[in-house]
DNA sequence: CGCTAAATTGAGTAATCTCAAATCACGTGG
DNA sequence: CCACGTGATTTGAGATTACTCAATTTAGCG
């Protein structure tokens, strides 16, 4: 994307910044219809913990993480804010329509976010068809995403959802052979449903058992890939007929 | 999209069944756009206890549940089955495309269902791009509705999980003072993390406060209501400003 | 009236949380 | 370059919560 330095949450708008746009949502699109779409969408720049200035309740709209990371915070029943969940590039943004309240979107990294307000992509799907069937399946995954999570929460073990977790991370981050974790101790608690003491614990412990590791807190070697993904507790469970 | 006679499962097919089609999905659709839409469609009855013969995996589809209920049951890591999800009348059933490996659909009471095949829907929703939206409202709900249960299987206690489950029956079956419920102990143990003994003294513990009533394990008189709700531990955190 | 499955209850155990303290990482100023 | 301060992380110990296993009671049904 190009240059662009800002203090805080400066962003620019670039309609068409002279790169193709790459995101699933554009697959198999005519160079014709990603012209269209190119017109439709606006293309933010976001440095390292810039927010996202963006209120879906005023105005729905719908994000493409191109690359980079964001993370999405809700505020709970206590009016404390939570880390909720994480977007990866490729991913989208949250669905659409109206967020929790309280929500509030952060970059983690230098992100890049391919936005369009609800309305206009409602036109577009309209004379993209394309656009619309590519839509259904990224929600779709987004939705299996959930289930995953929802698995995680209600069956697993302490040990089981910091693998799961790890295993995570890992694989978002092109399975390299390490991994940075972009959130702290008490943020994987949130987002696992521990406290961030179980989670240090069980953090170390993987280390202690060189599945993993850990030069610095943040840091994560994945040394047995395969031990990491027995511990998730994901069986392997195909076909069982 | 037509005549498909089954084997088991009593279930009968009309296409247009004389009535008109109630449903969100079809919300502010023209006379002309719902005789359409009923060509696409069909539907189906099944009665309590009958298994929904689809492979969402061999013909993804999309479902809607006209009256009655339904139970989705998946497979889990050591290949058991368990109760993952319950879809009431108004609701739409599972996202779309493949669902997980082992998913099955029973009907829990006397069910009418409204399917099409997937590929139909995208060519409906072309032709009628209010189609499309609507689904886009209803996966935006649907979406919404996992997020509660993040937040339940993550971060409550037993109490506020069965609190909340019950909430959720009570509202799902219109709030009137007794509610029926669907599934045995084990299973609320199951969507709610808990163990069947844990539920079973959660909810003994709300009959002995005089939450709710019990006259039969099944039947469930909410009592007090606004104990019931405060019991979720979702608080009604509205702005904090 | 049995029979069977579901539900309840009890007792002991295991996992996780809470609270507190110690250690580590890292940037700042000397 | 090093001491210092702050926040993150780790570790420990005890308290809680929910689980497991077992026994008992209840509900539904022929």
């Amino acid at each position: 994307m190009n240059a662009m330095i800002h203090p805080r949450a400066t962003m620019a708008l670039c309609p068409y910044a002279g790169k193709q746009l790459s995101h699933a949502l554009f697959q198999g699109l005519t160079r014709r219809e990603m012209h269209r779409v190119e017109q439709g969408f606006s293309k933010e720049t976001y440095a390292s913990g810039d927010p996202v200035p963006r209120d879906p309740d005023a105005m729905p709209f719908l994000g493409l993480v191109l690359n980079g990371a964001l993370r999405e915070d809700v505020r709970d029943a206590r009016g404390e804010r939570r880390l909720f969940a994480l977007s990866f590039a490729g991913e989208l943004l949250s669905p659409l329509g109206p967020r929790r309240v309280g929500g509030q979107l952060t970059a983690l990294e230098d992100t890049t976010l391919l936005t369009c307000a609800r309305d206009g992509f409602d036109v577009l799907a309209c004379e993209i068809p394309r656009l619309q069937l590519n839509l259904l399946h990224l929600l779709q995954g987004q939705i299996v995403e959930t289930q995953r999570w929802q698995t995680l929460l209600g069956r697993k073990s302490a040990s089981q959802r910091v693998a799961s977790i790890l295993a995570w991370f890992h694989a978002r981050q092109g399975g390299k052979g390490e991994l940075v974790l972009p959130v702290n101790r008490a943020e994987l608690g949130q987002m696992s449903g521990l406290t961030l003491e179980t989670v240090s614990r069980q953090i170390r412990a993987l280390e202690k058992a060189r599945v993993i590791g850990l030069p610095q807190p943040t840091r994560v070697q994945v040394l047995d890939e395969a031990m990491l993904n027995s511990l998730t507790g994901d069986a392997l469970a195909r076909r069982a007929a």
